[in-house]
DNA sequence: CTTGACATTGACGTTGGCGTCAAGGCTTAC
DNA sequence: GTAAGCCTTGACGCCAACGTCAATGTCAAG
């Protein structure tokens, strides 16, 4: 398939497609007049990488995961590289909710100042 | 004081002031030579900014709260519009934490495919 | 033949909050 | 006079992940 059509089947678009393989992250054969052809492996490694980056890795992040579906795994999550990535972006994700927490009762703790009441009635923490 | 008394007194880089004389933030008057000439509340201006920056706060949300103060208010939280702003970081606080502690479920559920019994050994949620 | 839908590369724009030169002017001390 | 240390404006660089435009090529259908 050209990148039009691996654009609609992924859901994004052939920007982002172009982009990914400026990256490294993904290869195209050229047909004779130049064309991106893909295949459903291509296919699998977009889905892979969105899938990664709706859950908020970045390229860099999801490039493991990549490549371990390129080097056969039927899975991307069955490297070793890709389960590091799994446990730094857990510590990472916990550090960023800590930080979050700490930020809101300070937030909370000004508004009260400012207002007493109103943090009663924002509905409280998550 | 000049533009480096400022800077090291409110530990911020003169880039940052001139930055946010920029964003139409401060105002400093000129001395004879063209140079910037601050007072003591330009100095608290910039400490109102530098702590809500700290707490997550963009220039933006600052603005309000150095209105405030300009206004001849004794603290930036005392009027209408720095309250506002309260209510909608602590409600985007909590947007992002819900967002994360979402993330961080999926992302520890992937983990524990790919490697069972790597997630217990991460230390669990904050 | 031409229209239209596809494709190509290249390059600039976006967002925030500055960092980092560049090229020069002012002031004071030696 | 000259070195040091302050100041000025202007302008590019950075980070991610593309969006968007430009100018052009390809190909099937009418």
């Amino acid at each position: 398939m050209r990148i039009g059509e691996l654009a609609r089947r992924a859901g994004v678009s052939t920007r982002a497609l172009r982009y990914y393989e400026q990256q490294g992250l993904i290869e195209a054969r050229r047909s004779a007049n130049g064309y991106r052809e893909y295949d459903e492996a291509d296919l699998r490694l977009v889905m892979e990488i969105r899938s990664l980056m709706a859950v908020g890795f970045t390229l860099e992040d999801a490039r493991p995961f990549v490549d371990c579906l390129r080097s056969g795994q039927p899975s991307g999550h069955a490297c070793a590289d890709s389960v590091a990535v799994y446990r730094r972006k857990l510590a990472e994700i916990d550090a960023d909710i800590r930080s979050l927490i700490a930020r809101r009762s300070e937030v909370a703790a000004q508004l009260a100042l400012a207002c007493p009441g109103c943090v009663l009635s924002t509905g409280g923490e998550p």
